[in-house]
DNA sequence: CGGGCTCTTGATACGCCTCAATGCCCGTGG
DNA sequence: CCACGGGCATTGAGGCGTATCAAGAGCCCG
């Protein structure tokens, strides 16, 4: 079931448009194709609502009604099988859209990982605007590229990569999450725990802590606390992540 | 450099659109999107060409200049690491578009590995009929969203699916990319080396060597010669592949 | 008939997983 | 105030699954 439908806790309010032009994640997100009164288009078909922590949205298999864009927090996309073995797919924070399934049902699941706030839309309402505003449409296609991009990224990460250069690669993913425009930041911050780390680079929780625990030793990284890591030598994990330091 | 621009290998004809109302891969593909008359539109803008097998026709890194869409034969399309690693993220067969590359360059390379027939759009020109005909737009953003699925899954593969849940499930999807319509056909034909399986599902060619014979010692499949499989037991297939055989 | 390729099979090695114990942080309640 | 308990992270010891290395078989094609 979809765990968000039984328990609404919409937050909505009659000024659509209004929060919109005031939204955080506006100029990050689809919204960003539309000029105002597009956007107030948008905005008529939008239902905005908070998560707590550890609420499931999206699940597997249920039927696609809805679209999001998350505005603040973070949210983990995912699959599983059933001895409950997981995958995440990707981590979503602001401006990012989702639901992007084909067919009548959800591909996977979608989970707040921590405080979420959302504008959700209605699958028919977004197509029939869609119809209607070529630059969304355009911008979903654009949108999905980039997913793609991503995704391609991610299966040579699982399929070919060591354990150490998971890691770097992850850190670096989030470090440019962090600051979009190759703002060199140094300190990033983990809303999730290691075993979400572990389920999105296909390795466990102590492996990771192995390996941090070594970039640490090695005078790579730096861990004041288990959420927060200072990359201290950029240019070498940006190397190990690319695959060119063979066996160091 | 794109190879096949170096070496044209064109085998256009002065009735594109004749050919495209003729073309095997027509139902199939995003063609199918289009009536006739625009498909004329859409021929207008396309150059046929034949790839002999083991031509690299997209480099990654190199400027996306060009849309293609197969015809006849199999692509492996794949990413590197500079050691030589490679991560295929996908075969395309008969009506697979492709060179959804977002930005200015391909994030991915692509060989014909059989003998190859295919469309070629150059990439602005494609964008100006996209403008023009929604129904084309929207044929490729359902395209992209099929992609994303399919990459998701391959992702849960990847990262947590054992060596023989990975084989099972390559099966299975030849099995369904060769008989879409679910028209249960036993018999597969695997186009691609052990090498490429290998490369497609993160193993080595010897782990995919033993997995099919003891497969094939279990009754599971047969394999009358490498490049022909029977599926012999295609439940049991379809429980591994899911992930409901624990340690069988 | 030889050369090169792919595929198969065996022996061994190693990276990551599993299992287990401990430490740390923090909220809770006596 | 401090004792207690539960989650999460860390660290160690040992095992397992897949990789690596190596050899041989089958096949195509000249």
């Amino acid at each position: 079931m979809i765990v968000s439908r039984a328990r609404p806790l919409v937050v909505g309010d009659a000024f659509g448009h209004a929060a919109c032009a005031e939204c955080d994640a506006r100029t990050v997100s689809v919204c960003d194709a539309l000029d105002t009164a597009d956007l107030s288009r948008l905005a008529a078909v939008a239902a905005q609502r908070s998560l707590e922590k550890g609420r499931v949205f999206i699940e597997e298999g249920e039927k696609a009604a809805d679209f999001f864009n998350i505005t603040a927090g973070t949210v983990k996309l995912f699959k599983l099988l059933p001895d409950g073995r997981q995958q995440i797919t990707g981590f979503a924070g602001p401006g990012y859209f989702l639901g992007l399934a084909v067919g009548e049902t959800y591909a996977f699941s979608a989970e707040a990982i921590e405080p979420v706030r959302l504008c959700r839309f209605s699958r028919p309402r977004l197509y029939a605007l869609m119809h209607d505003l070529p630059a969304l449409e355009a911008r979903l296609l654009q949108t999905a590229c980039n997913e793609l991009v991503t995704a391609q990224e991610q299966m040579l990460l699982l399929g070919r990569k060591t354990a150490r250069e998971r890691v770097a690669s992850f850190l670096l993913l989030r470090a440019a999450a962090a600051a979009p425009c190759s703002h060199r930041q140094t300190e990033i911050r983990l809303p999730m725990t290691r075993a979400e780390i572990a389920d999105y680079l296909g390795l466990t929780i102590e492996t990771i802590s192995r390996v941090l625990s070594r970039f640490r030793a090695d005078k790579r990284i730096d861990l004041p606390t288990p959420d927060r890591v200072i990359l201290t030598d950029r240019p070498w994990l940006e190397d190990l992540a690319a695959g060119n330091l063979e066996h160091v």
